[in-house]
RNA sequence: GGAGGGGUACCAAAGUGGUCAAAUGGGGCGGGCUGUAAACCCGUUGACUUCGGUCUUCGAAGGUUCGAAUCCUUCUCCCUCCA
């Protein structure tokens, strides 16, 4: 019989392969289950190469799964070399441990957290593997991994293929990710694993490690690899990563990312990236693009940041772009009276907002007709900002381009 | 430990004494067209500049030379092969 969850996960492009399909259909059918996804924790925050993971443990707790949130502060100290062409850089152990802190905390966002049985449980797995004793990992866990099946891991097998080394450390990855699902599902009942498909390898290893060690059958789940109809992977734009983290993205920055998407993707979007359900999607198919976008915007920085907050978002993007007005979202640079009395030029305008830090770029952009002051081109880099192109409220708009707008204002 | 190959800008990659701030492609940025899309076209892509130039950059430090990304020495990192 179909599962809910399941045929959600599959109705929403989750799904990409299964250990086990239809087993796990019965399962799931039967009994609330526990399921982990694990996150590396390489940078200081998730971006939204992350989201998809976090919206599959969203989805289990809407049909009263409960999801297991896996730090993985041990892991992290090895390095994962799947689709690595080089040994990634070892981190500092203090960054790895800041870091875990920091990306928990989106998870706390994310997530619904007063359900007592669908609530998150955060474990870290630098506290099991942190003490393990060499001697006694080999005898126990060692035994079930043969050297011949490792080989052929695509983690493993890519990188001898083409000559590149791996080291010895980086070998033991797979082995200590298969432990850590052993661990979870020995003292946590964990029975599934859920991660990209680039994990495959390593979940596949995990689910295996536990049928031979505790000759129990747990699942393995995975989830396609986003691309933009581009073709580039999803979470870097020009300006870097996409952060879910207010301290390192801004609301607005965040609901313009979506704004901006290609319109091949926006329905995929929608059923990936939101919690309208599939026949609200289906309604809002035929409707024009550019409101789905704004839609799409609007869903999935309401989830991060909130209702409020994305609704400012929209209104100064409304303002922006059709009013060629401001928002209060926009970016605001003030300065004192006094500096600007005798007259600013325009290059130290722009260089003191964070629209560029580059006079030379600054001197670009104008040559280009790429710098505006109040909609208007600015002609020459010798241009002088005085009182009077500040309007009645004290304040002006500069722009960047087409997207890139700062209010300067007189206090 | 031994033998080779290599480190050039955001990435890939050319350049092996002056014409090199460094070909070409991708990416980025800006403009045009549009819809804050895609595709396409054009411009631009080290920093500073009084627009004359000036300064810094081809793994690092020295050296040869009027002149070095290019030649020499030492160091360093990466890769391959052998042990």
């Amino acid at each position: 019989m179909e599962n809910s969850f399941l045929s959600e996960f599959k109705k929403r492009n989750y799904f990409n392969q299964c250990t086990n399909y239809e087993e796990l259909e019965q399962l799931m059918n039967k009994n609330k289950i526990r399921a982990y996804i694990g996150f590396d924790c390489t940078s200081s925050s998730l971006h939204v190469g992350s989201l998809l993971q976090i919206m599959c443990l969203r989805l289990l707790q809407k049909y009263g799964h409960q999801p297991i949130v896996l730090l993985g502060g041990g892991t992290t100290r090895i390095g994962d070399p799947s689709g690595k062409e080089e040994t990634r850089k070892i981190l500092p152990e203090k960054v790895i441990e800041k870091n875990t802190k920091n990306i928990e905390n989106v998870f706390k966002i994310f997530l619904k957290t007063k359900n007592k049985n669908t609530k998150p449980i955060f474990v870290n797995n630098y506290k099991w593997l942190g003490k393990l004793n060499y001697i006694k990992f080999l005898r126990k866990i060692g035994i079930h991994f043969t050297i011949n099946k490792m080989l052929s891991f695509d983690s493993i097998k890519i990188r001898l293929d083409r000559e590149q080394s791996l080291s010895y450390m980086e070998f033991n990855y797979m082995i200590l990710q298969a432990y850590d699902f052993l661990e979870l599902n020995k003292n946590k009942n964990c029975s599934m694993q859920i991660g990209g498909s680039d994990q495959w390898g390593n979940i596949v290893n995990g689910v295996e490690l536990i049928k031979r060690h505790s000759n129990k059958q747990v699942f393995g789940l995975t989830t396609p690899l986003i691309t933009l109809s581009s073709g580039s992977k999803m979470g870097k734009t020009e300006k870097g990563a996409v952060w879910l983290d207010k301290k390192l993205l801004t609301t607005y920055d965040y609901w313009q990312f979506w704004r901006n998407t290609d319109d091949e993707d926006v329905l995929r979007f929608l059923q990936m990236f939101t919690d309208l359900s599939l026949e609200k999607i289906e309604e809002l198919k035929n409707k024009n693009i550019n409101q789905l976008k704004i839609i799409l915007a609007n869903e999935t920085t309401s989830m991060l940041h909130g209702k409020a907050a994305a609704a400012k978002a929209e209104q100064t993007a409304k303002n922006t772009f059709e009013k060629k007005s401001v928002g209060t979202d926009l970016p605001t640079l003030i300065l004192k009276k006094k500096q600007v009395i005798n007259g600013i030029n325009i290059i130290d305008l722009v260089t003191a907002t964070n629209l560029s830090n580059s006079k030379s770029e600054v001197r670009r952009m104008i040559k280009n007709k790429g710098i505006k002051i109040n909609n208007e081109t600015v002609e020459s880099d010798k241009f002088n900002i005085l009182l009077n192109n500040f309007g009645k409220e004290n304040f002006l708009k500069l722009s960047h381009g087409k997207k890139n707008h700062v209010i300067v204002k007189i206090n």
